[in-house]
RNA sequence: GGAGAGGUGGCAGAGUGGUCGAUUGCGGCGGUCUUGAAAACCGUUGAGCUGCGAGGCUCCGGGGGUUCGAAUCCCUCCCUCUCCGCCA
């Protein structure tokens, strides 16, 4: 969530950078901002009876010790008036700080300046394209990766149907250990790149979720085993993050950079139709993380070196790609500047996201409270927090598949052969 | 699941109703000494809100209560640890 400083002290630029993300959130910042006042009102006059109160209570306690118990007496029943007043003050404060806090979780990240303008995914801007030209597979006998999935028996479909429902397919033999090479080709060039290699738990509690943001609004993305209230993560960023929560870290000790992989769970309410095809769109399914909490000061340049990062995989795959980067409207409410990866598919003709990468300034940090101690001014400070994905699995797998067909079989990309002990899926 | 113990500042660990926001040790920071370091010694060191400042207020797992006064007493919820049971 925004700081009262950045809508206090930097109203204007909050409204400004807001509007594109189509919010109008003058009116709004002022009842926050006339609420704040009313709190600070409150406050100075709580804390004067207070500190009367403390006052009376110190001098009646050196009046027992005297043995004036008639004077004490008298005095305690000046503290009972009090007493009710502050008591009063008390919950109109905690109305009062509520209320503006409902408002101000309401108001999403502020876009960064170089966010383009517009509202959905047709306005985002494309800032690179890369990779082999496509490979003009059109003709017959060219398969989308559903179809391949069976041809070779590396995915079966209806056996996770039977299992548990749709969305959690089963990857059978070859298709299991591609699974398995890429979580590990993928962790490997992390941590190569100085990312530590953590393996979170995949199950959270309530505070977690709170500290990232997807409580209490995305309650219905997540699966909830409501027995012990332990939520199913949607990402590793959860547990990732959240071990910051509620920590000071050492300025020196800036940037922390970690990658995980985890399974991740959607329960993708309302998604249907084709694209929930295949891999398209799954309840279940495989990523590689990479999460970084840096000083403001460099935030941007962490974010450019992560989003080099990830294309520096995609190019090693050998696939077709594009890099977005999303306008105000397609942007999520907790970041200030996302890139997304996206690769092309032929036998679909469209592009696949598969990666997503995103500065949150403090917008995440100011939930969590992680800070950190400015080595000059002692005061501490929020971090800021990033993280992409690097990568998710089945749309790269949806991609590898259709794009690597060949008549003898599907060919499986140099830089994974180390890792699959195998050249192709035949 | 059963029984017991406990949650205090970065960590360890005192404190069972009145200058306790908290003794002390470790760690951190600054200094003395040293060519440098270590050791030793001296000083300093929780967070948040508010105020120009001096200062004031809040926080000892969360919430509620008793009291003039609560880290300390009561209620309640959460969590952790130990032992037993079960078990990858």
């Amino acid at each position: 969530m925004l700081t009262l400083k950045q809508i206090r002290d930097e109203r204007e630029l909050t409204v400004a950078r807001l509007a594109k993300k189509g919010v109008d959130a003058a009116p709004l910042i002022d009842k926050i901002i006339a609420l704040d006042d009313r709190r600070k009102a409150i406050q100075q006059q709580l804390d004067g009876n207070l500190a009367e109160q403390n006052k009376i209570a110190k001098e009646i306690g050196g009046l027992f010790k005297s043995g004036k118990a008639e004077e004490a007496n008298a005095l305690k029943e000046k503290v009972a008036g009090l007493k009710e007043q502050s008591k009063s003050l008390e919950a109109e404060q905690a109305e009062v700080i509520a209320g503006m806090e409902a408002l101000i979780v309401t108001l999403p990240n502020r876009p960064a300046e170089i966010v383009p303008e517009g509202k959905t995914a047709e306005d985002n801007l494309v800032v690179k394209m890369g990779g082999p030209e496509a490979k003009q597979l059109k003709g017959e006998g060219i398969l989308p990766h559903w179809e391949l999935a069976r041809k070779y028996d590396v995915i079966d479909f209806e056996l996770g149907n039977k299992l548990t429902g749709a969305g959690f397919p089963v990857y059978k033999g070859k298709g299991a250990r591609l699974q398995r090479a890429l979580i590990n080709f993928f962790l490997d060039t992390n941590t190569a790149a100085g990312f530590l290699e953590v393996e979170p738990p995949i199950m959270v509690n309530e505070a977690s979720g709170f500290g990232t943001g997807q409580l209490p609004d995305k309650e219905g993305q997540m699966y909830h085993a409501t027995v012990d209230n332990f939520y199913l993560i949607p990402t590793a960023e959860v547990p990732v993050t959240n071990i910051f929560r509620d920590e000071i870290v050492d300025e020196k000790e800036l940037p922390i950079k970690m990658t995980a992989y985890t399974p991740c769970f959607r329960r993708e309410a309302g998604s249907y139709g084709k694209d929930v095809r295949g891999l398209n769109r799954l309840h279940q399914f495989d990523k590689v993380e990479i999460v970084q909490v840096s000083h403001p000061s460099d935030s941007y340049d962490k974010l450019d070196e992560m989003v080099a990062h990830v294309e520096g995989i995609v190019q090693k795959l050998g696939l077709p790609y594009r890099i977005l980067r999303l306008c105000g409207g397609d942007m999520s409410f907790t970041s200030a500047l996302t890139y997304d990866f996206e690769v092309y598919s032929e036998a679909q003709d469209k592009w696949l996201e598969v990666s997503s990468v995103s500065n949150f300034e403090s917008f995440q940090a100011n939930r969590l409270k992680l800070r950190f101690r400015n080595a000059e001014t002692k005061k501490t400070e929020l971090a800021h927090t990033l993280n992409g994905s690097s990568l998710a699995l089945p749309r790269i797998v949806a991609a590898l598949l259709e794009n690597n067909q060949t008549p003898e079989g599907i060919v499986i990309p140099e830089a994974l052969r180390p890792y699959t002990g195998f050249d192709m899926i035949k």
